[in-house]
RNA sequence: UGCCGAAUGGUGUAACGGUAGCACAACAGACUCUGGAUCUGUUUGUCAUGGUUCAAAUCCAUGUUCGGCAGCCA
């Protein structure tokens, strides 16, 4: 593979700058769950090092003990490990270098480039002045090493309130860079930190401890999104100013924005909240535990995030590249069954009552390793009623009032009525077969425009089925700051149907795929279907040529 | 209008001075016991203007547009 972060990489490997040693990190804070974004970020992050020959750290970013949870570590390394990634035994938490932070601080301090600063946070924010104006030297900024060395101990010691103080790098207050305006590096939060308990009251800043812990760690390359790029002077000069391990390289590429989506940990945090979502792992939310309850495979991801390239370009993905991938990767995959979503009765009248046959059906075209099933057959079926109209459209090929199909693996049938409720909606169509048609039959041959899925139901299972569909109904949800995107939520994101599906679906394991042929990929539910209750996930329907036709009029 | 960055078909990307290619999407057709899959073909592009050069998406200049940055979040 190739990209101008790989090209990099090998540049360096060329020039031995780091004694041919590679290491990357996927450092996530554990305040949310990972998102299709995050695994753009995780296939960058360890597939260099798989491709390099290096490694790839875990770290936790946890450096803000009122928003992280362990529920999220946990989380995190279930979706990293299911994406298909090993970080082998390099598992880390900043907060495990909260004392060695603090020394490098003290040293800071020491060397007279850090100070203790009373100014209160609204005053920062008006010394710290804007873009183009420069800003104003705190009050504070020359008191000696001894004194801010006292102060900061204090700090340690609990003896001041949250936000009463804090510990500043002293850069330069009229650097273009708003980041260099003598940043805060230490603050004072008296939260409980889930890993170091209240063993701290003063928490590192990520500027300070994100590249710290980098030279720590002796990562080679520091890959991070855009945003930072703003940031790459501050994370060099704290590690110019101290004496670090080694001296990474901050590389910056474009996070993924997808259409019809948001990616915000915040707003996702917000749906799920507010009870928006059903949780994190809402079958329709972007989350890996989302995806893959909906029943996206690893692969997929993997195949979605080499195709979207990694660039500095800020651009938008549309959904239906993520939409290829699946169906590419379930295509070779998915068992094909057969179900229905919307039964309508069908009647074969020349039939024999009582009669049972079984069929043999293909379970995998793309697969025959994946062999043959039985699926049986009987007088009365139920077919999609989408396959019937008693009034066809011009290229309506499926079943109506005279018109011949096949029915799958089975007979070819001839619609001869209809029998309608009181409200006059067709209730029970009734057919002939041809009882030489027959998959392998004397008149098996015959051109037949359409073939439609069916299911046996004196056999048929009942599942409930979820349809879903996109969350939101524009591209771009959160593009306006002036319009909050919840107000573009798509109503219709879940159709909750109950369907018929053939008996070989008993056995089916939550989030094994499947293909419910001609209508697309499902599975079971990993939280709520049970062997006597089934529930089954539409993953991505199949591409519709009719749907199509439809919409052109 | 301060600083940093980015601009290639509808979308995402490749081409590293030498034929603008790939994927998705769209459209048309072939095939089909899934209107799926597969196969074939078609449409659409180098932000602009100058310059350097035999030759520029690529190098230079100017401009335009878009994104990011003013948390004691990451």
């Amino acid at each position: 593979m190739s990209d101008f972060i790989r090209d990099m990489v090998r540049e360096d490997l060329g020039n031995n700058k780091h004694g041919g040693r590679v290491a990357t990190r996927f450092p996530p804070e554990p305040n949310g769950y990972l998102h299709i974004g995050h695994a753009k970020s995780i296939c960058l992050n360890f597939g260099i090092a798989q491709e390099f020959n290096g490694v790839c750290h875990l770290r936790m970013d946890d450096t803000n003990p009122t928003t992280e949870d362990i529920e999220y570590v946990n989380a995190i390394m279930h979706d990293v490990r299911w994406l298909g990634f090993d970080w082998k035994e390099k598992m880390f938490y900043a907060s495990d270098y909260f004392g060695r932070l603090h020394q490098f601080a003290v040293e800071l301090i020491q060397l007279g480039k850090a100070y203790v600063c009373d100014l209160s946070p609204e005053e920062m924010i008006r010394y710290r002045g804007a873009p183009d104006v420069p800003g104003q030297e705190s009050p504070f900024r020359n008191r000696t090493v001894a004194e801010n060395l006292d102060l900061f101990e204090r700090m340690r010691q609990g003896e001041y309130a949250d936000g009463a103080k804090v510990l500043r790098a002293k850069i330069d207050m009229n650097s273009p860079n708003i980041h260099m305006r003598d940043p805060a590096i230490y603050r004072i939060r008296r939260g409980h930190h889930y890993r170091t308990g209240d063993r701290w009251c003063i928490y590192p800043m990520y500027d300070f401890a994100h590249c710290l812990s980098d030279s720590v760690e002796g990562i080679t390359h520091s890959i991070c999104t855009l945003e930072f790029e703003v940031h790459r002077p501050l994370y060099d000069w704290i590690l110019d100013a101290l004496k670090t391990p080694c001296h990474p390289q901050q590389i910056e590429f474009a996070r993924l924005n997808l259409s019809f989506t948001v990616m915000s940990k915040r707003k996702l945090l917000q749906m799920v909240e507010e009870g928006l979502v059903s949780g994190w792992d809402d079958p329709r939310m972007p989350t890996i535990a989302g995806l893959r309850r909906r029943g996206c495979t690893p692969e997929a991801i993997r195949h979605f995030a080499r195709r979207i390239g990694v660039t500095k370009y800020n651009g938008l993905t549309d959904v239906a590249l993520l939409e290829h991938s699946l169906r590419e990767d379930l295509n070779r995959r998915a068992r094909r069954v057969m179900a229905v979503l919307k039964p309508l009765k069908v009647v074969l009248t020349n039939y024999p009552e009582g009669k049972t046959e079984e069929l043999e059906a293909v379970n995998n075209p793309e697969d025959p390793a994946a062999g043959t099933r039985q699926v049986p057959f009987s007088r009365v079926l139920y077919i999609e009623r989408d396959d019937f109209m008693e009034i066809p459209p011009k290229k309506f090929f499926r079943l109506f009032p005279g018109n011949e199909v096949r029915l799958r693996y089975a007979y070819i049938i001839k619609c001869e009525s209809v029998v309608k409720n009181a409200a006059g909606e067709v209730e029970e169509v009734h057919c002939t077969i041809d009882p030489e048609s027959k998959s392998g039959g004397a008149t098996s041959g015959r051109k037949i425009k359409s073939t439609i899925h069916w299911v046996s139901a004196a056999h048929a299972l009942d599942a409930e089925v979820r349809l879903y569909d996109r969350l939101f109904t524009v591209e771009q949800p959160d593009a306006d700051p002036e319009r909050d995107f919840k107000t573009f939520m798509n109503p219709k994101s879940l159709e909750v149907g109950r369907a018929k599906l053939e008996p070989s679906l008993a056995g089916a394991q939550p989030l094994e795929p499947y293909q419910f042929e001609r209508l697309g990929y499902f599975c079971a539910d990993n939280r709520d279907s049970q062997p006597d209750k089934l529930v089954f996930n539409r993953t991505v329907g199949l591409r519709d040529a009719w749907a199509k036709e439809m919409i052109k009029g």
